[in-house]
DNA sequence: CCGAGGGTCGTACTTAAGTATTCGGTTGCG
DNA sequence: CGCAACCGAATACTTAAGTACGACCCTCGG
């Protein structure tokens, strides 16, 4: 039996979601909050399998709630269930650790679907959010190998003058890159030099973007 | 009826799904190919809706295909359909533009549901591909404000001052900027110096890697 | 109308960055 | 052993970066 909380500001759609999932034998809704605040204590109280939360609520909102449950130890499966889904929703839903993210428009018989996957531990989004989300990561094209090439390039540099490389990618002048690492200001100046030479730049702006590069897109 | 073209190097594993989408009054196999190489070819004689795509192929292999396949004007859709799933496989594939991206230890009814899904126009992902997706846009977490910060500290320059920031941030020097900008040195200098004093900066390296975090995450 | 702020440029100066060359010590390799 | 690399450092120099002031023009709002 997964136990479900109910969190929606509405309470026609808290009836409407109560007899789309009166349905299903294997869900149970055990308790239903109106405001993001409220549910920490019902969580607390009954001890729901799964939370279906809806983001704009006056008070605290879904992604709050959803970011105070999750930091929990073993906290219930957050699936959200909204009709807004901007970026920005998006992105503070899933962030803030939920495992799901239906629009209100999915079909009753989908939602009851992506409550039994959510509450086995498997994701569930929307298939406008899935796309968002292929986009983003494709969008990153040319970002890895970016990235590659930078890690590649950096690893032509001694050990020594990659430390010194990346105190220039924080942007630390020769002097105090010397005060850092211990070193005199001309070995400073020599290790850049050198990594300039090297890795064929111009000045120290560009070690600063290469140094950046590497180290940003890890990989999915 | 959904006309599928069927790419997978393993002779067993064609069989397998031929079998498999045969109970499927509304799926027709209607060609297959052991190697990427020939599937620009299948495509155009057969017009297939949907390729269904191995990864791990000999000589083109399945994004190489689907990237070669999805350049072209009204391509089909290819799903990926694949026993491996590491990082780099999933992201070549979804940047080559598959729609989709299922695991070969899929439950064959889910496996004829992502075929219509993905015919339809949907993208589909495996729950395991889905989590990592979340997890790399998630992982951003931050990012959006590093980014977000950045962007309102931009906004405190005046136009020809940003121009000038992003000139730096692409690791020009001074003189550099002036031919760009057909400015007089000094004036370059001008604007770098106000830009320092009014972010409260230090050195133009920082102005690169500030100009850097705001052009970053662009949101979902 | 006049001041504030943006944009441009100039001169003059200080400081930081970068180059060149040389030196000494260490470690590892053929 | 001898050579090559890395590491640290020095001196001396050139060039770029950054600061300080002053000046001019334009635009826009009080």
């Amino acid at each position: 039996m997964i136990r479900v909380l109910l969190v929606d500001d509405d309470a026609i759609v808290r009836a409407g979601l109560r007899l789309m999932l009166g349905g299903a034998p294997d869900i149970e809704i055990v308790a239903e909050a109106a405001d993001g605040a409220e549910v920490p204590a019902l969580v607390a109280a009954y001890g729901p399998d799964l939370v279906l939360m809806d983001i704009r609520m006056p008070g605290v909102d879904g992604p709050a709630a959803t970011k105070a449950l999750r930091a929990q130890p073993d906290a219930p499966e957050v699936l959200v269930l909204t009709t807004f889904h901007t970026d920005e929703h998006v992105l503070r839903a899933l962030r803030a650790g939920a495992a799901g993210f239906l629009l209100k428009d999915t079909p009753p018989q989908d939602i009851v679907t992506a409550i039994r996957t959510v509450a086995a531990g498997d994701p569930v989004l929307s298939p406008v959010v899935t796309r968002r989300l292929i986009v983003r990561v494709a969008g990153d094209s040319g970002q890895d190998d970016r990235a590659a090439v930078a890690r590649a390039r950096l690893a032509l540099l001694a050990e020594r003058e990659r430390e010194v490389a990346r105190a220039v990618g924080r942007g630390r002048s020769n002097a105090e890159i010397a005060r850092e690492l211990h070193l005199a200001l001309p070995t400073v100046k020599a290790h850049v030099s050198r990594i300039l030479t090297r890795l064929d730049l111009n000045n120290r702006v560009q070690i600063a973007l290469l140094v950046h590069d590497a180290s940003a897109a890890e990989d999915v």
